[in-house]
DNA sequence: ATCCTCCCCTAC
DNA sequence: TAAGGTAGGGGAGGAT
């Protein structure tokens, strides 16, 4: 089917999504969540009214959802601008009567060795936590954890998940993302604290506003983390330390300081690693947890490292950790040539605004639909909730990514997670998104029309969705016509196809315009696209994704990020490059010439050692002579 | 070469 | 009852 140059999805393929993997921690019991909630689902009035098929579902879920917060949180950056005026203000204060406290210009970080710069990443400890317990200080010193499900209730068959849990409730092996169940098996006397969103924010800004204060450079990692670079102010403290003789470390001096004034502002505990470069700042923060400072200096290096295992690098997880347990036979850093990735990170800063690449709106939790009709209103609805994003972000899109998991089989009709989505697969499927003259789009309508004809081509039974995402790519600003990437293909069709103005959206034929409950397969998750339909214009897969390569899995996430550097526009950004692997000569030489030109990542490191013709990982080692030139 | 599509992965 | 979101890096494989 083929409508202006647009060609609307046939069925596609499907992966699995599993309860049971890493993916997300294995915390939902076998056993069904317990009778009373049972009962609640089986109620058709307590569905239409709690379900994704209930009016009004969508704003309540954002409105309660934690992810969503946090990661709306990040988005925004209007925290940290806010943090930047007010610091700025301060300063303002304090050179009018003491010049010389307020920080001087920052020495810009590239003109600077490496090894010079003093990275602090500060982090608050049980954030959560620490908020919830200032206005319950009886809850102080005990088991405590933040979730919706309070005191009793759902006894000990909680399925609601824990944000974040208070250091005596880790003693007990209750960790943040787990269930209440299953931490109240670990600890029955655990207690509960409702989430307080609007809390968060406050501290986080008065956290902010103490760290840009002091810092040559800021970057936003979420609500509660932070690095700062803030080595003009303590190679200042250095100085003076030098000249009254004190045997202090003054970066940890001023970590120190910093946590006071953190306390004394919010009245929680911040923790804060110190480093020369970002990933050992990072490390030295779990070492400084909680309540404390940490300084890793270039001399710990080598001993530090030895002792880790690859998933304390951060962006290392457990695929990772997987990937080197199959083709190096160990975990552990020191095994590893990725001993030597502990380097310095690039401070090369970026001009351009923030470069968002995507807008996406998603819900894998509640959804429950008894028909198409129900169905086709929520995705209708998630199609405006993404163009209002679109709008708030001054963004319009041209391709469209409709993310859709459907119950897996053999799972229950019910998960063993109270409304989850359970054991899933996962069906995902892009298309040109056409707005009105084939221009990129914000408009809900159009949105909504592309999203509802690439669902309903899947054929779907409504009853077995279990979460439907939307997500908007190729995006430019609304306000100049033109594509963040210069050089992509405005459309995937030439402007003489393009109807001079929008189409309307009744004067579209109607295709695939039910979720009908046919669908022409079923053998563990590949697919055979319904020879119906649009088969002929959208073509066949040659090969379903189970059968394509697996996957070498992944490395380094540097993302561009929020950085506010001093004297710079509050939207400047700077992108920390990814670490540099730094492998020894002898390394390279036994790597494909290919790989030796690009910038080495960890995943090609640990894919292509594979391949590699040598005998013993051992062979990776590294000379001390290379740590003591790559660590600084 | 450089894209597009579909996937996996990580972090908070 | 509970609220399993979101963005970006990056790889494989096909199209152009
Ligand atoms: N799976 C998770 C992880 C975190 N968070 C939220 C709650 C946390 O309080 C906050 C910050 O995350 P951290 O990883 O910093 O964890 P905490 O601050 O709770 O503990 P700590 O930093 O002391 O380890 O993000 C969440 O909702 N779900
Ligand atoms: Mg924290």
């Amino acid at each position: 089917m083929s409508i202006l140059g647009v060609q609307w999805p046939s069925a596609s393929d499907s992966r699995r999504y599993s309860d049971c993997q890493t993916k997300r921690p294995p915390h939902y019991a076998a056993d069904p969540s317990d009778l009373h909630a049972q009962r609640a689902r089986a109620n058709p009035q307590w569905r239409s009214a709690h379900t994704s098929a209930a009016p009004g579902f969508i704003k309540g879920y954002f409105d309660h959802s934690r992810l969503h917060f946090l990661s709306s949180v990040k988005l925004k950056a209007e925290l940290v601008r806010e943090a930047q005026a007010r610091a700025e203000v301060k300063q303002e204060q304090q050179k009018a009567f003491a010049p010389k406290i307020a920080p001087e210009s920052p020495v810009k970080g590239k003109g600077r060795a490496r090894d010079e710069r003093v990275i602090m990443h500060c982090d608050f400890d049980c954030f959560f936590v620490a908020a919830g317990l200032l206005s319950r200080p009886d809850f102080r010193g005990k088991p405590v954890v933040v979730c919706h499900s309070q005191g009793n209730q759902g006894g000990t068959s909680s399925t609601s998940e824990i944000a974040s849990a208070s250091y005596e409730a880790r003693v007990a092996g209750i960790k943040n993302g787990m269930s209440l169940q299953q931490a109240r098996k670990l600890c029955p006397t655990a207690l509960t604290m409702p989430y307080e969103f609007d809390r968060y924010k406050d501290l986080s800004l008065n956290f902010y506003t103490i760290l840009m204060f002091y810092a040559d450079e800021l970057e936003a990692v979420s609500i509660d983390e932070a690095l700062i670079e803030v080595t003009a102010a303590v190679s200042r403290l250095r100085s003076d330390a030098a000249r009254a003789g004190s045997p202090h470390d003054p970066a940890k001096d001023f970590a120190q300081k910093i946590r006071a004034e953190v306390k004394e502002a919010t009245g929680c505990e911040i923790s804060v690693g110190i480093s020369h470069n970002i990933l050992l700042a990072r490390l030295a923060t779990r070492r400084a947890k909680p309540a404390g400072a940490v300084h890793i200096t270039p001399a710990d290096v080598p001993g530090l490292i030895a002792t880790l295992e690859i998933t304390d690098l951060w962006g290392f997880a457990g695929s990772h950790r997987e990937k080197a347990r199959e083709k190096l036979g160990s975990t552990a850093l020191s095994e590893l040539t990725l001993y030597n990735a502990i380097r310095g990170i690039d401070d090369a800063l970026l001009q351009s605004d923030q470069l968002r690449k995507s807008v996406s709106a998603e819900i894998n939790y509640g959804i429950r639909f008894q028909s198409n009709e129900e169905a086709e209103a929520f995705i209708r609805e998630m199609g405006i909730t993404v163009a209002e994003r679109l709008d708030e972000a001054k963004m319009r899109g041209r391709s469209i990514t409709l993310k859709i998991m459907e119950r897996e089989p053999s799972a229950p009709v019910e998960a063993p997670k109270f409304m989850g989505h359970g054991h899933c697969d996962a069906f995902q499927k892009q298309t040109p998104l056409v707005g009105p003259g084939g221009r990129a789009t914000s408009d809900p309508q159009v949105i909504g029309e592309h999203a509802w004809r690439i669902v309903a081509s899947f054929h779907f039974d409504p009853k077995e969705l279990r979460g439907i995402g939307i997500q908007i790519t190729n995006l430019e600003p609304a306000d100049r016509p033109v594509s963040i990437n210069s050089n992509q293909q405005r459309s995937s069709f030439k402007p003489s196809e393009v109807a001079p103005q929008a189409p309307a959206l009744h004067a579209l034929p109607k295709i695939c315009p039910f979720l009908s409950s046919t669908r022409s397969w079923s053998k563990n998750g590949a697919v055979a696209p319904p020879r119906s339909r649009s088969a002929s214009v959208f073509p066949e897969r040659k090969s379903a994704p189970s059968m394509r390569m697996q996957q070498s899995g992944l490395l380094r996430h540097g993302a561009y990020v929020n950085s506010l550097h001093r004297n710079r526009p509050a939207n400047a950004l700077s992108r920390p490059t990814d670490a540099d692997l730094g492998l020894a000569p002898e390394v390279y030489a036994l790597l494909p010439s290919a790989i030796q030109r690009e910038q080495l990542t960890a995943a090609r490191l640990i894919k292509n050692l594979g391949a590699i013709p040598i005998n013993k990982p051992k062979t990776f080692l590294l000379h001390d002579s290379n740590i003591q030139a790559s660590a600084c």
